[in-house]
RNA sequence: GGGGACGUAGCUCAAUCGGUAGAGCACCGGCCUUUUAAGCCGUUGGUUCUGGGUUCGAGUCCCAGCGUCCCCA
């Protein structure tokens, strides 16, 4: 164990754990203690009043602070200067003897920056002086002050006030570097949040991000619903679901992969437009783009068909586009400003073209495209899936071809130009209603941006014996282990019955969506708390 | 699942061929009322991810495990 004698004074409280003290924490709480010790609480107080770091930034007037410098010491002086309260972390600490220097961050520190505080002896009150002279990068300060600019120009709230926010016990991250270890980031987020103000940045925005859909849906006549996590057979989806079990009734239960199927139940009873914007499970892997738990949007429209939900889809994706646009302008600019038609957002190496009309390109067009031959020419399919290394052995020929598809199709799908990807053929989409005038094709289309998959819509299905048997049908093409958790939802099959109207049904990675507008580049990026393998984990068995 | 890289002080990073484990910041003591990563002087701080092995000697080489990242499936 580590030889503590450099600092033999065990903290006056000490943690809880009985665990040695790191010194830089014990040092901390003899901190914590003097801040007790002036009769202040180190753990602060509730403020009334308190403006953001950017909202005081803002509020600096140059003439009021001019006129203070100029006669501030005359008699009948009257400051006009706007006095400011903010609350912020310490993130640099200048100590100049009679004159201490603070720069505060909080939640605004991506527009604008962090704002200095000077705590004067001379004009700070003394308790909050005192508690200057004690402070530890990482604190929580509350500050009031006058607002001035200081002969360097950068404006400054000259504390008369200062009061303790929380004491930081634990050492904050290098103040220059930060906080740089990527998995530290995510298992920490407290810490990157105030650390890396673009992650606040980021998680800010996705906020707004997802207000502004559910905005969007409401003002197009669409209810947002909540429907069943908790699931005796998680359907809607081709996926592997995480199992868990309930006490009560000793069942085994699911979470959901999809909402789909509750959704449309809905629309059975009546409803004619609903979404749900929540968190689905799957049991798969992960990745970059993929995380266990995941944010979709699913909205279905009665009366509605994939080309209704297409029109939606777009509309969406350019108003949120517009939106970031606008919240990543300098302040002068508004929204009038910027027109929806011509917006664009970095995306990797790609500024993404939200404002053009989206591409539209068939299935059929691209296949064609990427392989020289159209996709009704199966041998051709077989043979160049073979020659190009791909699955082929085993499986039917609309898979041979959706292999080609995927890997050589898409491809050619410009990253820069949403693109709906339309006339899947109808032997890979079973649960969708066929082109009328083209039964081998379905009416379904999926929407790519920047090398992803957004997301699906479709034409429903709605005729219950059509939807059992195509059920039934996959069902048989699911192995052993697949079976377990894939079952036949027979309430739904008896909703059908009962008749739900035609119907567009879209759905949304929000993740993903949420990547593409804040140009994150990992989906770890826009979820703030990630799903990170645990620590510990030795005792396998 | 396969391949590759990485894990060193609280943080950010060094450490040559296997030869005394270092720097900056932070921390501690001292000085300073307009600083800007403040400055100046003097200190402190290590389970080199974990466990084995090779060796006179391992942060470094070998094996296994844990975790992270990248590429592929």
């Amino acid at each position: 164990m580590g030889d503590t004698s450099a600092t033999p004074s065990t903290p006056a409280s000490a943690s809880g754990s009985g665990e040695t003290v790191h010194r830089l924490e014990a040092q901390r709480r003899e901190n914590r203690d003097a801040v007790a010790a002036l009769g202040l609480n180190p753990y602060g107080l509730a403020q009334a009043g308190l403006v953001s770091c950017a909202e005081a930034r803002r509020m600096f007037d140059p003439e009021a602070d001019e006129h203070e410098k100029a006669h501030g010491k005359e008699d009948g002086f009257v400051d006009r200067r706007p006095v400011a309260r903010i609350a912020g972390r310490v993130m640099l600490l200048r100590d100049n003897g009679k004159l201490v220097w603070l720069q505060l961050r909080d939640e605004t520190a991506s527009d604008g920056g962090d704002l200095q505080v000077a705590v004067s002896k001379r004009d700070c009150d003394e308790m909050g002086f005192a508690l200057a002279k004690t402070a530890d990068l990482g604190d929580i300060v509350v500050a009031e002050g006058p607002l001035t600019r200081t002969k360097t120009g950068e404006v400054t709230v000259w504390a008369s006030r200062l009061a303790p926010g929380a004491k930081s016990v634990a050492a904050p991250p290098e103040k220059w570097a930060g906080l740089q270890d990527v998995e530290t980031r995510y298992r920490k987020r407290y810490i990157d949040l105030y650390a890396n103000p673009d992650t606040m940045r980021t998680l800010r925005l996705r906020s707004m991000i997802v207000a502004n859909m559910r905005r969007f849906l409401r003002e197009r006549g669409f209810l947002e619903v909540e429907t069943p996590m908790l699931q005796t057979q998680a359907g809607g989806a081709a996926a592997r679901p995480f199992l868990t079990h309930m006490n009560a009734l000793d069942i085994p239960l699911s979470l959901r992969i999809a909402p789909e199927l509750y959704l449309k139940r809905l629309l059975v009873g009546g409803m004619r437009r609903v979404f749900e914007i929540g968190r689905n499970f799957r049991n798969e892997g992960l990745s970059r783009r993929h995380n266990p738990e995941f944010t979709a949007l699913e909205a279905y429209e009665a009366f509605g068909d994939c080309d209704s939900m297409m029109e939606l889809t777009e509309s969406l994706l350019r108003e949120l586009a517009h939106f970031v646009a606008v919240e990543s302008a300098p302040e002068e600019v508004t929204s009038g400003d910027i027109d929806p038609a011509h917006v664009k957002l970095p995306f990797g190496a790609w500024m993404v073209d939200y404002g053009s009309p989206f591409a539209r390109v068939t299935y059929g067009e691209l296949f064609e495209k990427a392989m020289g031959f159209p996709m009704t020419d199966t041998e051709k399919a077989r043979a160049a899936a073979k020659e190009r290394g791909l699955k082929h052995e085993g499986l039917a020929d609309a898979f041979v071809i959706n292999e080609l598809f995927e890997e050589f199709g898409e491809a050619l799908i410009d990253p820069a130009r949403p693109t709906f990807v339309t006339k899947y053929p109808s032997a890979i989409s079973p649960l969708t209603r066929p082109d009328p005038a083209n039964p081998d094709l379905a009416d379904r289309w999926d929407l790519f941006i920047g090398k992803m998959e957004i997301g699906p819509a479709y034409t429903e299905l709605n005729d219950p014996d059509v939807q059992e048997a195509k059920f039934r049908e996959q069902l048989g093409g699911a192995d052993e282990e697949e079976r377990a958790f894939r079952t036949l939802d027979e309430d739904f099959i008896e909703a059908l019955k009962v008749g739900m109207p035609p119907a567009g049904g879209l759905g949304l990675g929000v993740d993903r969506i949420v990547m593409l507008l804040t140009n994150s580049d990992t989906i770890r990026d826009v979820i703030p708390f990630p799903f990170m393998r645990p620590l510990n984990s030795t005792e396998g068995e």
